[in-house]
Formats: structure tokens, C-alpha cells, sequence
DNA sequence: TCCAAATTTGAATGACTATTCTAAAATAGA
DNA sequence: TCTATTTTAGAATAGTCATTCAAATTTGGA
């Protein structure tokens, strides 16, 4: 959660204690639909629980929906620019890849609400997906899965990897670790998730039966 | 979808017709349910669907939620029988892996709709699964990914595979397949989903990196 | 053909909930 | 402190929808 603490003079202190009461909700809100999904959840909730009147809530948001759609098209956003920074700073195909599953992981293991809601709004796009936002959101999770494929096609013509269609390996590879995910969240166990990393780039680089990946320093 | 003209003279007209009609107000359902998700589909169109009265449904199911609850049950159980039988005609555990592979690759290519509510089922869990009916669904899912941990602790221990965790490995490939099936689905394409079988294998066994699997006769 | 039992119907019920409205409270400048 | 403006609260509204009900229809045997 954003800290009521840090200033920023350049907003002024209404604009900034609006922003940090709009942050509050959403995530207020993120924890409820994670809960109990997003038709459980009551507007009445949202506002019992963070505090505030019903009208106050339609202030700052027009519709329920909004709140669905706004928390869920933030945090794609920001799990989009983490792996963009991630390959940035990775050099091989290899490492890239690594690069994106680790902040994948890591981003989960902290963000275990979205995680629910992210895994679970594929099937609510039919519904909410007319909406502008919900194309946007679309498109980012699109976006995605491309600059995965995209990492994997340049692996195959340096010839690191083998001749593989890309996209769909980047959707076997997203759907792995989508289930890993779930699997560990559902199982509350107490190991991080990125513990898992090692195995899992095995698996993906030499899979069952082929030769074990020798580990590079972490 | 049953047929009406399957006749089974032990059970009498009057059970065939009931058996029948309470089948076909599943599949009509099934296709709701897949379009348009559990919360928007309504009880009155599951009724018009099916040209049946409010009523009459009702006298077929306690409720909204049996109906959802009933098809994914007798669906999933389906499924995890024709996993089980595909395995026992199967030798090696890799034979066996191809064979729960194809098997579900064919399932879901005949019953796309259904797909839509099987993937999603585990979302509406929370809500849902405090029902007895609820409870046996969770378990048969869980069942089946337990076979197929099983088939990879076998080709572990028979040294055929790497020292991989077994269940690990079940939950990463199921998400594999999964997220193939979705991705397949929504792009609608023409090819038949089964034709990607051998790329999956390949990558499962070999991996991004490792050999080319030889390709057996089919 | 006729009747009692079983089945079907769709309108009525009751509960729920997103959104709006009105009035009260807080705020900030003078 | 006073007052105009902004913000808040929660009750009222309006609509939706799962479920039930009372009446009508169909069925199968006599």
C-alpha cells in the first residue's frame, strides 16, 4: 500500500490525500474480490470496509465495475514494466527468460490477492471486455505473452534453442507457471515461490529426459 | 448430446424420456453457462432455452447452483475415465503421458464449451465448494492431476525421467495443456487441436533445448 | 370416453444489491 | 467565528432474479 507519509509537494495536500484514499479502496477492494469474487462482493462491503459511506465510494469510482476493472488494469501495467526492466537487463535468450519468470514469481509472491483476480478475469472478459478499460487490459496480457514469444524466436535464430513455434511456447511456458502459481497460493505453503525457479528453467530448457541444466552462481 | 432413440428396454419409457429430457436441459445449460458465465445466465433462460417452464426445471434440479454443479461433475468424471483407460492400454510412463495428453486434447476439442466452465471452475471454488457436490468435483480434479504425478514418479524410478518432484511436474504440465486448450479456443482456429501433440511431447521430454524427440509412427 | 394422478406452466414472491438522493458534517478561506 | 463549498453518510430507489405457487394441462389406465 502507498504510504500516506510521502509527500509530494509538487500535488498539494488535497490531491495527495485523494490519491491515497482512491489507492486505499482499490485495495480494499482487491482483497474482497480475491475473497469472494467479484459477484460476492457487495458494494456495501467495499465501503464497510474501507470505511466509507456508499456515495463516498461513487465519488471516486462510477461504477463497480470501474473498481474491478482499474485495480486489475494497474497492476498489469506494473507487472508489464517489471518484466520490461527485467529483460533490459538480461543479456541471452536464456536469461531473459529467467528473468521474466523470476519476476513473475516474485511479483505473486507478493501480490497473492491479484493473483486471483488476474488468473481468474479470462473468463469474466466476455463480460467486461466491451468496456474500454477492459480491452486495455486485454491488450496488456497480450502484450505479455508477445514479448515472451518474442525472447523465445530470438533464442531459436541464434540457434540456442530448438525450432519451436513461438507463440505457442510462450503460452505453454505462461500457462506453467500460471498453474505453478495458483497451485502454491491454493496449497499455502510456507516455501517462497521463487525456490521454485531452479527446477522449473530445467524443465523448460531440457525438459524430462534431457540432460539436467548446470546452475549458474544465483 | 443422448440420444432419444437409444433404447433401454429395462428401464421403461417413462425414465428414458425423464433421463432424457433432464440431459438435454444440461447441454443447454453447458452452453449458457460457457457464453455467457454462471452469474449471467439466468434461470428463465436456461428455461426458454430448453423450452421448458420455470417449474420444470426446477423439478429436474433442487436448484441453479445443481444444475452448474451436476454438469461439471458427470463432464469431469467423464474425462477422468477416459484418462484412466488410456493409461492402462499405455506401457512406458512416457507412452502413458502421450496417452493423457491426447486423450484431453481430444475431450476438450469435442466439448469446447465445456472447457470455458471446467477451466473456470476453480475460481468459483470458494463459493461453491462448501457443497457436497462441490467437495466430490475438487476431489476428481485433484485425482487426476495425482495419476499423472504418478505416471512421472514411475518414469523417474524406472530412471527413464529426471529427479523431478512428481507432483510438481503433474501441476506444470497440466497448466500447459490447459493454457493451450484456452489459447486454442479463443483464437478459433481451424487446426485441429490434436496436431499439436507432438510439439507438446517434444518440449515436455526434451525440453526448449535438449535433442529432437524421435518422432514414433503414429 | 372419463377420471385421478402426475406433470407443466409462467406469474407472483421475496430477497438482494448497484446506484442515486437528500440531508448532515467537515472544510477552508475571510 | 462565520459561511459557502466540498465531502460524506446511509436511507431510499429501482431493477434483477432464484425460487415457489396455484391453476391448467397432459397422461395412462378403466
Amino acid at each position: 500500500m502507498e504510504n500516506l507519509n510521502s509527500h509530494n509537494m509538487a500535488l498539494g495536500r488535497r490531491k495527495q490525500e485523494r490519491n491515497w484514499r482512491r489507492q486505499y479502496i482499490l485495495n480494499v477492494a482487491e482483497r474482497l474480490f480475491a475473497q469472494k469474487g467479484y459477484y460476492q462482493t457487495t458494494m456495501a462491503e467495499i465501503a464497510k470496509a474501507s470505511e466509507f459511506g456508499m456515495a463516498t465510494i461513487y465519488r471516486f469510482f462510477k461504477s463497480k465495475d470501474k473498481i474491478y476493472l482499474t485495480l486489475l488494469h494497474e497492476k498489469i501495467d506494473l507487472l508489464l514494466r517489471l518484466v520490461k526492466q527485467a529483460i533490459e537487463e538480461a543479456q541471452t535468450p536464456l536469461e531473459k527468460i529467467k528473468a521474466i519468470i523470476q519476476v513473475k514469481l516474485k511479483f505473486f509472491q507478493e501480490n497473492r490477492d491479484f493473483f486471483r483476480i488476474y488468473a481468474l478475469h479470462r473468463q469474466n472478459i466476455a463480460v467486461l471486455v466491451r468496456e474500454e478499460l477492459g480491452k486495455k487490459i486485454d491488450r496488456k496480457y497480450q502484450e505479455g505473452l508477445s514479448i515472451l514469444a518474442q525472447v523465445i524466436e530470438e533464442g531459436i535464430f541464434q540457434g540456442e534453442f530448438k525450432k519451436f513455434p513461438p507463440k505457442e511456447m510462450a503460452v505453454l511456458i505462461s500457462g506453467m507457471i500460471q498453474a505453478l502459481i495458483h497451485e502454491w497460493i491454493k496449497s499455502e505453503e510456507e516455501v517462497q515461490l521463487t525456490s521454485k525457479l531452479p527446477v522449473i528453467l530445467d524443465f523448460i530448457f531440457y525438459g524430462l529426459k534431457g540432460e539436467k541444466l548446470q546452475r549458474e552462481g544465483r
